[in-house]
DNA sequence: TTGACATGATACCATATGGTATCTCATAAA
DNA sequence: TTTATGAGATACCATATGGTATCATGTCAA
């Protein structure tokens, strides 16, 4: 098996996936209706959630005869921490992130 | 050809090229001193230094017949910009790091 | 000049990956 | 109950990926 931070990072590293994260930021979804937004077979569709499950980036809620696709944020963690290891080199970039989270809040 | 957001994900999705990248944020080094950290091929870890290159990670500089291979800290930039699409949904994750740089600067 | 050394490049191999087609199962609806 | 529908699973295919082996090239040193 492998580690939650390599799961996670594989499962960004392909477009559609980080598209499908994308779509489920703005609602839950279920498979039918993700495979609506892309050009692709319902099968592959569901091996991309599956990759994104194993990352930890989205978990599943069975409801009938549905898959209710939600996003997980807590799985973005460990890449924010990996991250944290460079924080000498990207002082600006992620203080410009904080303003901008900073603006959102009030 | 990919896009740099593509790239960079990618050089980032394979462990030892995230190793690679760790090692270099403690100074630069040749791909022979980067060898000598890794149980393959000087010509392995060359191609996963290609692929670094091509995700903006990391510069090369020659030096005689030495290759210095630098970290290139701008190139995490694509990277926390797509996670900043997610601002409302690690809002408390961004929070810590950011106080852990905060910190950092004392 | 000549030999040693750091690197570049390419052919090749096994496995992983992203996709389709297809079959099965469970559940909703008639 | 019967039929339709959403999803799971698997076999299969083409290509990408991570690795080695090997040869070529440029540069430093004697």
């Amino acid at each position: 098996m492998q580690t939650q931070i390599q799961n996670a990072f594989r499962a960004l590293a392909d477009p559609t996936r980080r598209e499908i994260v994308q779509i489920l930021a703005s609602g839950d979804m279920t498979i039918a209706q993700l495979t609506d937004q892309f050009d692709m077979t319902r099968a592959a569709v569901k091996k991309h959630l599956n990759v994104l499950s194993d990352g930890g980036l989205i978990t599943v809620e069975a409801r009938g005869r549905e898959r209710i696709n939600r996003l997980e944020p807590n799985g973005l963690a460990p890449i924010l921490d990996w991250f944290s290891y460079f924080d000498q080199f990207w002082d600006d970039r992620l203080n410009n992130l904080k303003e901008a989270i900073e603006r959102n809040k009030k």
